[in-house]
DNA sequence: CGAAAGCGTAACCTATAGGTTACGGGTTTG
DNA sequence: CAAACCCGTAACCTATAGGTTACGCTTTCG
């Protein structure tokens, strides 16, 4: 999903299609890059589920799906969220003044949480 | 921006970061690919301002800066956002109905190259 | 019905992202 | 002060992302 994104032609086709639903041609003409090109970026776009595409005779209509944005969206608004209950500096205090010793005799670790208190 | 994002190994470190601050070292540790690598991926995200750096002593020690974050945020929920006004669906039946002939004499446009975060 | 439009796919090429090992420079420790 | 730590960087290798041209299939038009 994340991948689909960081490609700046796909960002643009997506805002393309958030104003309007568009064919093939129409948004290759958009772009100086050669037609297959898009055609592939909006393969991974239909891939990722972001865009939906309607066949109208012998033209391919592509429409905008931000649902699969969700996750997404809410991972992000997660990091941005700022930690109320000042867990962060007691945390940096523990990290900076933490010797290597102790840190070893822990192991190497999953996800631990133990620095909540 | 969105580039640093795309990455699985990048996003992990980003959510480790946002329980808590963490040395190079003890992030390395907690996965399985080399240190160095880590370290690379670190430097991908100080250079793209999501993490900010301490040195203390011989350590150095990351947080996270969401700041950089909000741009994106800010598309992405521009996107998820529902047009009001119908637009979409006219759009679509114009964009359907409407012939070869009729586009062309609109020319091929300039967009390019807005998006380039 | 043959020609042209619209669009996807295949084959190919090049740049680069991401991994590894080897190394070096500052910092702490015994 | 020498040895061990912590961590970044360099050099190298491989997979893949993204571009191009060539091609074929389906649909429309004269």
């Amino acid at each position: 999903m994340a991948v689909a994104i960081a490609d700046p032609v796909r960002r643009h086709i997506l805002t393309m299609l958030r104003a309007e639903p568009l064919s093939a041609g129409d948004i290759a003409q958009r772009f100086t890059i050669s037609r297959p090109a898009i055609s592939r970026h909006l393969r991974v776009l239909r891939d990722s589920g972001l865009v939906r595409d309607d066949l109208v005779g012998r033209r391919r209509i592509y429409r905008l799906d931000p649902g699969p944005l969700a996750p997404l969206l809410d991972w992000l608004t997660g990091l941005t969220t700022v930690d109320r209950w000042g867990r962060h500096l007691d945390a940096l205090e523990t990290e900076v003044y933490r010797t290597r010793r102790e840190r070893r005799s822990r192991g190497p670790a999953e996800h631990r949480r133990e620095h909540t208190a």
